[in-house]
DNA sequence: TATTGTTATACTCTATAACTATA
DNA sequence: TATAGTTATAGAGTATAACAATA
């Protein structure tokens, strides 16, 4: 039921975004061109299954990085994930209100805000994992498995990623 | 000499965007974070090998798809590349301006702005048609082209695509 | 009445620089 | 001096609705 209607949001996506890509352009048959609207389509797709759960790709990108490492301050937040720290504060003060994170002052450098979890926050990423997960399952099933396994390695290559960081 | 010059745009750009994924954060290890990546550093590629022709990738995009159909009006230009009306309108205003193109009325339906590309529009889409190729082949140069061929036709199938819409 | 193009408006995003407090 | 966080501001981009001309 939760499953059938992410299903049938992918399926808008997928056709909303199908019509603006129509073969009536040779831009359709690039490669270039088809990235883009890949990206724009896992995008909205993300923003749609996520809000539910009310947060954005952001703030789960941001609750996400901290549940592997939770002694992160925004700084080191705002580079990993490709953010303007002028923007890193916006989006910590969304998850305060929210009660999703708070920020504690570093004891050894009383400048950094270590960004700290609560269990609200913990939960609510849970949830959204789970969503993103289903979405991911979903969007990418019209693949094959090796199709899939291609364009995970091809775009790590393309980004510059160590392939396999952690290995078996 | 303007070879190397994209080369090292590109490689700027990569390394710029690697940053913003490093493996800090599991979403790393996911495919549609990478593919929302990878569609912003092909856009931002785009962005800056345009720079030098004088037009911006969505200028691109309208000249190259009326140089495959020439009869076409803004509103079909919206909804084939996916873009607002009302945003078309100053998208057509600046072509304009630089002598790209004008606009003509249809003369069976007089509502209708025919986009007709000027010889000057012509020449800049040559120009900017090798920049953008040239850069693909750089960007895309990391892959195999068994990688490469994965790509294509697995984001076809993710954008609704008709697989291989022309054979042969 | 419906559609094409246009304009106006408000809203979101982003980029830049200045400012503070700490180091 | 340099850095972390914050604030302010301006610019770009986007979405919405209203409007005139035409069908």
């Amino acid at each position: 039921m939760s499953a059938t209607f992410t299903a049938a949001v992918i399926n808008a996506i997928r056709k909303e975004l199908a019509v603006g890509i129509s073969e009536q352009t040779p831009l359709s048959q690039t490669i270039g061109y088809r990235l883009i609207k890949v990206g724009e389509m896992v995008m909205e797709t993300a923003e749609q299954v996520l809000a539910p759960t009310g947060i954005k790709p952001r703030h789960f990108n941001v609750l996400s990085t901290l549940s592997v490492d939770a002694t992160l301050s925004q700084r080191e937040l705002s580079t990993a994930l490709g953010i303007d720290p002028n923007v890193m504060v916006d989006l910590i003060d969304e998850l305060e209100r929210q009660g999703f994170a708070r920020r504690e002052r570093s004891p050894v450098d009383r400048r950094r805000h270590i960004v700290v979890v609560t269990p609200k926050g913990k939960a609510v990423l849970t949830k959204a994992q789970a969503a993103v997960n289903e979405a991911e399952e979903r969007v990418l099933g019209v693949l094959t498995s090796d199709q899939r396994q291609v364009l995970f390695e091809a775009a790590g290559v393309l980004l510059g990623l160590a392939p396999v960081p952690r290995a078996g």
